[in-house]
RNA sequence: GGCGAGGUAGCUCAGCCGGUUAGAGCGCAGCACUCAUAAUGCUGAGGUCGGGAGUUCAAGUCUCCCCCUCGCUACCA
């Protein structure tokens, strides 16, 4: 493994500025850390930078609602997030922000070349427009009725009830999210990014082993589809970086999102003078670039990403590695369940090494979703970590500590033991290189398995009570902390705390990988401590209890929850007729359950008299099937039945409300029978 | 609906180009040991490899159909 050094830049994702890093990124940064810090212990110079993802709608509405401004709000989640980062021991080299000058400079630089290049087009656009907070709304900022099922409170861009999509002008009594509005078509020029000039030049690149097989097979969808001008700009207000002699046009924010990848190393070579940003971006760069992403984001950086890169004259990625999500316990990750789990709130309860080895004990290098089994992360940490790896030390280490004052033997005592150990380096190597780590992690336990048959074969604790072995005690226990000093090395990009931790317990330099090709001998160690306690069910449960939201889930992404006081204008009038085409009953609800697979429907078994109706009802945020069941309420019996993923719906509850917890279906008052018609 | 990934012991996962009685770790049971953070070692139980059909001398491993899970997507990036 004596490679030549290698230059090599490595970035993850930019986490959104308007909210809290959670297990799942950490995902993504644990990933990308092992990678680097592997490297480093390699020799390389391996760079690792990052930033926030300032910009856009939701950090300005986020602001505004909080009162404070976008640069108040971004500066706080930056100090945020570096310190989660820190906390879980992510080894970025410099962590900045896409709203920084460095970022407006790049970006404007990649926008003027792809302009002069004629890879930019402008466009009129129609759009919902929000005439009170006189803005634009993207898709996720609309609210109303589907056009295809009548469901309410649909977002602009698809229906989560029925599946539709559709346009945000399709929706039914639209309102703005933001402001009750209702909102109005307005027209405005845009400014687009013509993808379909790089289409060769993307097909080349992905078939370049730039991206893993299943990101190529992806992409080769996308092409077939036909590449798409990309729509840059927004119009003010927007949060974000005003394009270039167009007054009131901003870009987009995924547009300078990755170019914060390029801006954080500018940051970072102004402190590094000897580091030459064109070296490492310019067009004929023969430095290596790796983006560590999700899967989620493949499009953005395997498709416009290096268009953008390639059009403006820099280098494009050497790879993009992608990454599948996390569940929890199987499912997605619930705050209702306490599953969402903020980075802030594990480390309240738990270290971070458990995190971490868990994470690798599960990566591979496909886009494969992982599991966070809170159950087998216990057991595994447990028994792997302290069962077995601190464990060689902490058995080995009470000999050698008492009985000859901490010296190591002068020789290995099983020389080809060691050997299979050193040699292990090269194809752990190998998968660390591959971001193999689920498979690096089995062979070093497996090591480490090897390593307490060792002791236990020849039983230094016998040994200890007969008379003139004392140098087969020091050797056997020598031996046993030459081994554990091997497994730390290739624990050490996983777990860096355990590895300092260990270094000064056996009184070394900082482990790098060569190291691991040769023993400690004649050597004094220091007294022992315990390297890493156990997981204790205790701290996970109460992770969990405190993780769980019981009351209102606060509005994490996209549209802000502010519509709860805006009352909606009223209707356009109608007839008596109209009204009485409507047939409302009473109805007793006389079963209640949860839809496997559903997030929002419950299955409701309804009396009306004559007949039972079955009924998807979209209540699940705020009721509990027990709750509901024998209670009377309120029902359309003469919709057109609907068929829905889940089963067919023979009418609808009415209910009031904007949604999520507060949502209240109607019932009438003492006396009123099942079947009763309400007129 | 389309596409992608997956469905292998109680749990988490390996099984490359098809080839002997299907593996690992954890968990479980028994035994041993007591140096070690009740850690470790040995032994064992436990799987018709989602279901069905086919190709083959031979199929978790290839083909087709079906079922289930997850994700993406449905003119949106």
């Amino acid at each position: 493994m004596s490679n030549d050094p290698r230059q090599i830049l490595v970035t993850s994702a930019l986490p959104y500025a308007n909210g809290s890093i959670h297990l799942g990124h950490l995902v993504e940064y644990i990933q990308t850390d092992i990678w680097v810090r592997y490297q480093r212990m390699q020799g390389h110079e391996a760079i690792y930078v990052c930033a926030d993802d300032a910009h856009g709608t939701p950090i300005m509405l986020r602001a505004q609602q909080e009162g404070i401004t976008p640069e108040a709000l971004i500066e706080r989640t930056g100090h945020e997030h570096r310190a989660d980062f820190a906390d879980f021991q992510i080894a970025f080299d410099n962590y900045h922000s896409t709203h920084s000058p460095e970022n407006r400079a790049l970006a404007e630089t990649i926008y003027h070349r792809l302009n002069e290049a004629g890879h930019i087009h402008r466009r009129t656009i129609k759009q919902a427009y929000d005439p009170i907070k006189e803005m634009f709304l993207p898709d996720r900022f609309i609210k109303g009725e589907c056009p295809r099922c009548g469901a309410a409170d649909q977002y602009g861009d698809s229906c989560e009830v029925c599946g539709a999509t559709y346009a945000p002008t399709e929706l039914k009594n639209a309102v703005s999210a933001i402001s009750g509005a209702t909102p109005i078509e307005k027209e405005s020029e845009h400014y687009f990014f013509a993808l379909g000039d790089f289409e060769a030049m993307l097909r080349k690149w992905t078939r370049g082993e730039h991206t893993q097989s299943e990101i190529a097979n992806k992409l080769d969808e996308w092409f077939e589809t036909g590449l798409q001008d990309w729509d840059i700009s927004r119009d003010a207000p927007y949060f974000g970086f005003e394009i270039p002699d167009a007054p009131g046009k901003y870009f987009y924010v995924w547009l300078d999102a990755p170019i914060g990848y390029m801006a954080s190393f500018k940051h970072y070579c102004d402190t590094h003078p000897w580091l030459d940003f064109d070296a490492w971006w310019g067009k004929d760069s023969k430095h290596e670039l790796y983006h560590f992403i999700g899967k989620d984001i493949a499009y953005f950086h395997t498709l416009f990403w290096p268009a953008m890169l390639h059009g403006s004259d820099f280098r494009t990625p050497t790879a993009v590695f992608c990454h599948g999500f996390l569940t929890v316990n199987g499912q997605k990750m619930s705050k209702s369940r306490g599953t969402f789990i903020t980075a802030r709130a594990y480390l309240q309860h738990l270290n971070p090494a458990y995190l971490r080895y868990y994470y690798a004990a599960k990566l591979g290098n496909g886009i494969e979703d992982i599991d966070l089994n809170l159950e087998d992360f216990l057991q595994r940490v447990n028994s792997d970590l302290v069962g077995k790896v601190v464990n060689i030390a902490s058995r080995c280490a009470g000999f050698i500590n008492k009985k000859y004052d901490g010296r190591l033997s002068d020789t290995v005592a099983d020389p080809g033991l060691f050997d299979t150990f050193a040699a292990a380096r090269e194809p752990i190597a190998a998968l660390f290189e591959n971001r193999e780590y689920s498979h690096a992690v089995r062979e070093i336990m497996a090591l480490a398995d090897q390593a307490n048959q060792y002791i236990d074969a020849h039983k230094p604790w016998v040994l200890a009570k007969q008379a003139g072995k004392e140098q087969e005690v020091q050797d056997v226990c020598s031996v046993g902390l030459n081994l554990f000093r091997v497994l730390v090395t290739y624990l050490k990009p996983i777990l860096p705390m355990l590895a300092e931790e260990s270094e000064q317990f056996l009184n070394i330099e900082p482990l790098r990988w060569e190291d691991a090709a040769t023993a400690l001998t004649a050597h004094t160690i220091n007294t022992f401590k315990p390297l890493m306690t156990r997981v204790e069910k205790d701290h996970i449960d109460a992770m969990v209890e405190a993780s769980r939201e019981n009351l209102q889930p606060a509005p994490d992404t996209g549209a802000p929850a502010a519509t709860a006081c805006n009352i909606e204008p009223v209707a356009e009038m109608i007839e008596f007729d109209d009204f009485a085409r409507v047939d409302l009953r009473i109805a007793r609800i006389v079963k209640a359950e949860h839809v496997k697979g559903a997030d929002k429907l419950l299955q409701l078994t309804l009396d009306i008299g004559t007949e039972t109706r079955n009924v998807f009802a979209g209540i699940k945020s705020a009721y509990a099937p027990e709750d509901l069941e024998g209670k009377l309420t309120v029902m359309v019996v003469n919709l057109q039945p609907r068929k829905m993923r889940f089963g067919v719906s023979e009418g609808m509850v009415l209910a009031a409300g904007p949604g999520g917890k507060d949502l209240w279906i109607l019932h009438p008052d003492d006396g009123a029978e099942p079947g009763m018609r309400i007129k």
